[in-house]
DNA sequence: ATGCGGTCTGTAGCCACTACAGAAGCAAGA
DNA sequence: TCTTGCTTCTGTAGTGGCTACAGACCGCAT
């Protein structure tokens, strides 16, 4: 088993193993400044620690959930400043809920249209399809 | 009203009227090649003729719902030389409508947890929040 | 002739990564 | 100590599907 608490601090390839973001993907983070510069060995290499582990985690989880990174930043400036409420903290969440929430409606209609198109077609051998017909339509 | 049948064609600022799609975005299909050369004026100006006009229609109904531009290159393949059959057609929307599904699956499962999220939340003062914690847990 | 809106090309930016190339670090075994 | 082989490094470019300029030119009406 890996040493979790490590004092010399993990390097990327296990972080990236503990949370699942790539390791690219953590480079990246650290370029657009959501993840802080961490040490580095006497060569060179990144060594993290275990905030550092916890605020990817929470990048991870966040992303999983559909935040943008932008929404992440603002997560992260109210926990880094320590001054935020629990209500400011669920007004995003709503917010982003409600987006999700577009999104479905969006893709149910979706779904609806391409269900009614399939509906027509014969399936047949026949060059004349109802569905390209329907593509096809000038608006 | 504007003349449909123009015997000189229509410059790109009315088909992206009649369409709905974007000026630069036409240019974009063409550059892609899913959209032709159009004639030029002596000047150099476009001029696309009713074909064309319905060939962007089909582009724009196709993403629209949902079709990526590679598929809908698929499809434009299919309708240029030719040689599909309903079948194959009614294939390609069965997959897309497929893809189609799966994400509004994801998108429940995703609204389900901010819903869970967001139930735990005193919506207060309060600087601790369960929904903060929740992002917090480490994986 | 002038004015004004439409159109031109070419390039860069958006989001959130991902994919290299080519060099260097690092740990274990011989 | 040397080698082997995996990991990590920086920097740059690509992805999809557009969108947004800048700076110049076209074309039509007055």
């Amino acid at each position: 088993m890996s040493d979790f608490t490590n004092a010399r601090g993990y390097p990327i390839g296990e972080m990236s193993k503990h949370t699942g973001v790539n390791i690219e993907t953590i480079r990246y983070y650290e370029r657009i400044n959501i993840m802080p510069k961490p040490d580095r060995t006497a060569g060179g290499n990144r060594q993290y620690n275990h905030d550092q582990l916890k605020r990817l985690s929470f990048i991870k989880t966040s992303r999983e959930l559909g935040f943008s990174i932008d929404e992440i930043r603002e997560l992260l400036e109210m926990v880094d400043r320590q001054d935020f409420t629990c209500g400011e903290v669920h007004g995003l969440t709503i917010g982003h809920l409600a987006s999700v929430r577009e999104k479905i409606k969006g893709l149910r209609k979706l779904e609806k249209a391409l269900v009614g198109m399939a509906a027509e077609c014969s399936q047949g051998d026949v060059p004349d399809c109802p569905i390209l017909e329907a593509l096809f339509e000038a608006r």
